[in-house]
DNA sequence: GTCTATAGTGCGATAGAC
DNA sequence: GTCTATCGCACTATAGAC
């Protein structure tokens, strides 16, 4: 194994609390997931990919859905980092700026996945139920909604759908055919740019 | 059947020149597309949805691709008509204002259907190969890049990233679950306000 | 930690009767 | 246009050897 797998390897499996054989099958499920959405998505492709066996695979984990889960969690707790520094800054407009940026820095850094696994039906479901999505939606929320200029109004809805847009407009984006060709350097300051119009945040 | 699925039926036949009985099945597809994705959704679980069996359905289309492709082609075939109707205005401000505003009736119209699919993995693949969606695409992007205001920039690539974004945030937004029980008539001032501040356009 | 082998199930697709 | 019945295959998941 090379050093860019390690360092993929590392990066999931700190966000997860997994060993290293299973980060390395979340981390291949992740590309499988990207290509072909989760429901197309077999253990029988996940495990060729990493070129072992089924039987292999399930030693690490023992249904599909455990990694699904593992996989979704993952690309939880990476926000939830973001959220963790934001919330950490002083002053609001300060804090808008890291959970702005951040944002978007994990987006474009993991362009292939993070969008794809965001966006899915089947993850949209797992989600709908688990607290700790929730709560992350609702950090979020009340750092980007109050008085984001979004929408001028004051109703309890504005902040949630300033960032419901953000959101989509950020993980979807950076997945979009059109800008497939785009560096991530062009990727990120375009982005920033938009946070900065729809949010009156400098991102 | 009653007239409500009277009425989709007529709709999504006339958006693909299909049969009504196609139209039921592609009509059913949809719905099970937003929920489990393409892949994860079967032959049998479109028979079972329509009360009848998978040769029923067989009957219809030789292939679940040609039912996937039915459904994208509907989706496409819709937003062909709204660039149709915005480029058929006389100055650039009012076809602007026509696209971005018949996208979002769009988007809101059909948010359990138009927004995965345009999302899916499967579809993107699909249309990647496609030139009819390309040449849509290239239609949007025409209208919506240049000047639009979004990068302020001279770059060829500042149009595609405008659309991009604004297409990204239109069909994530409306299924976000942030938003989930949002009415129809508070989503669209929302997106439209959106739409305005990102693309300096009056949605 | 990985393998072979195998179970049980559901899949896409086809043939032919009504 | 719908049905029953069926083929061949890929799937999830398990058992047990190495």
């Amino acid at each position: 194994m090379g050093p860019a797998r390690q360092a993929i390897d590392a990066s999931t499996a700190a966000a997860a609390d997994l060993s290293a054989a299973q980060a390395r099958v979340v981390d291949a499920a992740l590309d499988l997931f990207a290509k072909h959405g989760v429901g197309g998505t077999s253990l029988q492709m996940i495990a060729r990919a990493l070129g072992v066996t089924k039987a292999a695979v399930y030693h690490q984990f023992r249904t599909k859905d455990e990694i699904v889960l593992a996989a979704a969690e993952g690309e939880l707790t990476r926000l939830q980092e973001v959220l963790d520094r934001a919330e950490a800054e002083t002053t609001r407009a300060q804090a808008r700026h890291v959970l702005v940026s951040g944002i978007v820095d994990l987006a474009v850094d993991r362009r292939r996945t993070s969008s794809v696994i965001l966006n899915d039906p089947v993850i949209r479901q797992f989600f709908a139920d688990h607290d700790r999505f929730r709560r992350v939606m609702g950090r979020m929320t009340s750092l980007l909604g109050g008085g984001s200029g979004l929408t001028g109004g004051t109703r309890a809805s504005d902040g949630r759908v300033a960032t419901a847009v953000f959101v989509a407009a950020v993980s979807g984006a950076v997945m979009h055919p059109l800008v497939a060709g785009l560096d991530d350097d062009t990727m990120r300051a375009q982005l920033r740019l938009m946070a900065h119009k729809l949010l009156d945040v400098e991102g």
